[in-house]
DNA sequence: AGCATAATGGCATCGAGTGCCAAAATGGAA
DNA sequence: TTCCATTTTGGCACTCGATGCCATTATGCT
């Protein structure tokens, strides 16, 4: 269960201490496993650090706590969002191309799929998980409300692009949680589908 | 600090046994002069108890957590916000009814106004509280949900109310941050203008 | 005075999270 | 090979939120 030496990067100076003895993904997986068997709050952090073989203490260094496991490398993700904001075409319409990257945002390989419905479910719908997700949360909401500011010369923290993004992201929830309840249909089809609502106002006249 | 024996309901059989020592309200009070001034996170159980005069134990019978102390009687306040609903027009347009009641929802006294920022200061900017928040919206946005799935003739369940219901508590969200960046103005006039936003699909065309 | 009722608060326990630090592992240099 | 610098590990102790258990206290009724 050791890392593999020759795992080193070509460009660094090759590494000096001791190897790390796992990794995130690693736990994740791990950590998943207990999830689905014990449920999320029944299983603990020495639950984990034990099937994973190594110590509690360990765990807090590869996880800021145990919520943080499910979310897997987010942070990433979201990178990968802001720069397919940034190669939006200039003309299209601002609430088109918030809807056409978050759909793109949430486009999955067929074979991830039932993982990232796990992910979700734990996230959705296990309260400790629904609270601490809002603190990710913040950073999806700050990139769509940066292409947002870009788009209406506004700064990031206006008024316009920060409720933007708020009721963008409240919409990819409600359909989340559709797809969540409803496992045939499509994930993208959902979101495109409120994304066109949220832009039409839900219908207002 | 005891409560008044007088203050027993006319209709209510007389009370039997001892006397709650303290009151939600009270306790309320206590924390949030703590909160002020250690801030929410130095502030321990132990000290709000302590300071009012009970055991930590009994702290927890009028309160589920500790982040519950700075919701106060919201479950009640939402009680209103459902009967607003039910008292609109049938012939207003489901974006304006939302609008004027969710702004009608948040006006306060005058008098009551700073204590109310305080309280939303909190929970929009201490992390813990912003999480444990999310569940909270939950029932807010439930009673959303209901008005516009009977005005669209759908369930409570279905993806429109709940993706409408999401996205205008991100509106109303937005909105407070706004407010609290910006104690000069207005909240009902934040937040009217930000359902106007939302209702119009925030400028799609 | 005695009884039923209801709130209190101490005690023990669990689990998340953190600071501290010695021990283990590893590559490079003497 | 030996020693050193570096990095990760994991045990220990501690804080704090939260919960179950239960004897104690206060209260009104009979």
């Amino acid at each position: 269960m050791t890392a593999n030496p020759s795992d080193r990067q070509p460009g660094a100076t090759t590494r000096r201490g001791r190897r790390p003895s796992t990794s995130p993904l690693q736990l994740e997986e791990v950590a998943f496993g207990l999830f689905a068997s014990k449920g999320f709050e029944a299983t603990t952090v020495d639950d984990i650090a034990t099937a994973a073989g190594i110590g509690r203490r360990t765990f807090f260094r590869y996880f800021e706590s145990k919520n943080d496991v499910v979310w897997g490398s987010f942070a990433e993700h979201l990178d990968y969002m802001r720069q397919r904001f940034a190669e939006c075409p200039p003309d299209q319409p601002l609430m088109d191309a918030v809807r056409t990257v978050v759909v793109d945002f949430n486009r999955f390989d067929p074979d991830e799929v039932p993982w990232h419905r796990r992910r979700m479910e734990l996230i959705l719908r296990v309260p400790a998980l629904q609270a601490h997700s809002t603190l990710r949360y913040a950073a999806w909401r700050e990139v769509v409300a940066e292409f947002a500011a870009r788009r209406l010369g506004m700064s990031v923290g206006d008024l316009v692009p920060q409720a933007l993004a708020y009721a963008a992201l409240g919409a990819a929830l409600a359909a989340y949680e559709h797809w969540l309840a409803h496992p045939g249909e499509q994930l993208s089809d959902i979101i495109d589908s409120t994304m066109r609502d949220l832009a039409g106002g839900f219908g207002a006249r």
